[in-house]
DNA sequence: CTGAAGACCTGCCTGC
DNA sequence: TGCAGGCAGGTCTTCA
């Protein structure tokens, strides 16, 4: 399901929510999400306080005394808040209950996200974390630091740009749209691109999820917010599930390609 | 090392 | 109406 601004709307969402709330219970309902459920949670979690929800790269990361729950939403996960009698909703694979009543559900028909709980202090050294580029929308991420990583590269720059050691939290989505953005071909190598044109890039690629999270997120099948409503991005989509249609800016249309597996879309009168 | 393809899952839409 | 095929926002493994 989600990019890095769903992610992180999810997050703000979830803030407020379960900060400062005590659990009572933890069940882990069906069969198995991608990896094996951390089985110490449902004796660690009761009676502690989740201290704070952050976000790293695609992952929430919940804070619980000398542990740290991360979660990764796979392809269609989704965090409900219901009130703790509730019956279980379809493809609901974890609950965890407050002491006030109310209960935070993850659904995930798909069932491609997962669950890890690791020490505080080292949970950024486990493999999913350890091997992470920057932060888009962190200092890291600039002209230079991008040109590095593409120096010598033939790899096409949109398989560079949803690659997770290189700058997290760009998917599929993001990746067409910050194309699209800066006026490059996704196909085209990300060796070849110059220093100007990568600083474009940048910029596009921040300015873009910057402004996903403001309209939280992008809701095309299935993301939903923790409390039921769409993110309304997708209307802003210029490239992204066009295939056909007309660009906003040239008399092109907007083309699909195949590239490692993945759609991807383009104007072909703007990007280069 | 790099890059591409396949695998993991279910649901939904299209076309025959 | 039924059914096969293609497609879906992510990541990991395998193979050339």
């Amino acid at each position: 399901m989600p990019e890095l601004p769903e992610v992180e709307v999810v997050r703000r969402g979830l803030g407020s929510l379960v900060e400062a709330r005590r659990v009572v219970r933890v069940e882990y309902l069906s069969p198995g999400l991608r990896y094996p459920f951390p089985a110490d949670m449902v004796e660690y979690l009761p009676g502690r306080v989740c201290e704070y929800v952050r976000r790293r790269a695609k992952y929430l990361l919940f804070g619980f005394g000398e542990r740290v729950m991360t979660w990764h939403l796979g392809m269609t996960g989704q965090f409900h808040l219901l009130p703790a009698d509730t019956a279980p909703v379809r493809h609901e694979h974890v609950r965890i209950d407050f002491e006030d009543g109310q209960s935070l559900r993850y659904r995930d028909a798909r069932r491609f996200g997962y669950v890890g709980l690791f020490p505080a202090r080292t949970w950024h050294q486990h493999r999913w974390f350890s091997g992470l580029g920057p932060e888009p929308l962190e200092p890291g991420f600039d002209a230079e630091y991008l040109r590095s990583r593409c120096v010598g590269r033939h790899a096409p720059i949109k398989n560079v740009l949803m690659d997770a050691r290189i700058v997290v939290g760009v998917g599929n989505i993001y990746a067409a749209e910050s194309l699209y953005r800066a006026g490059i071909h996704p196909a085209r190598a990300a060796g070849r691109i110059s220093q100007p044109r990568l600083a474009l890039l940048v910029d596009a690629v921040r300015r873009v999820l910057q402004e996903a999270i403001e309209a939280g997120g992008s809701s095309i099948s299935d993301f939903v917010r923790v409390d039921g409503r769409p993110g309304y991005f997708a209307h802003a989509f210029h490239v992204y599930g066009r295939t056909g249609e007309r660009c906003g800016q040239c008399d092109g249309t907007i083309r699909r390609i195949v590239q490692a597996g993945r759609s991807s879309f383009y104007c072909p009168g703007c990007q280069r």
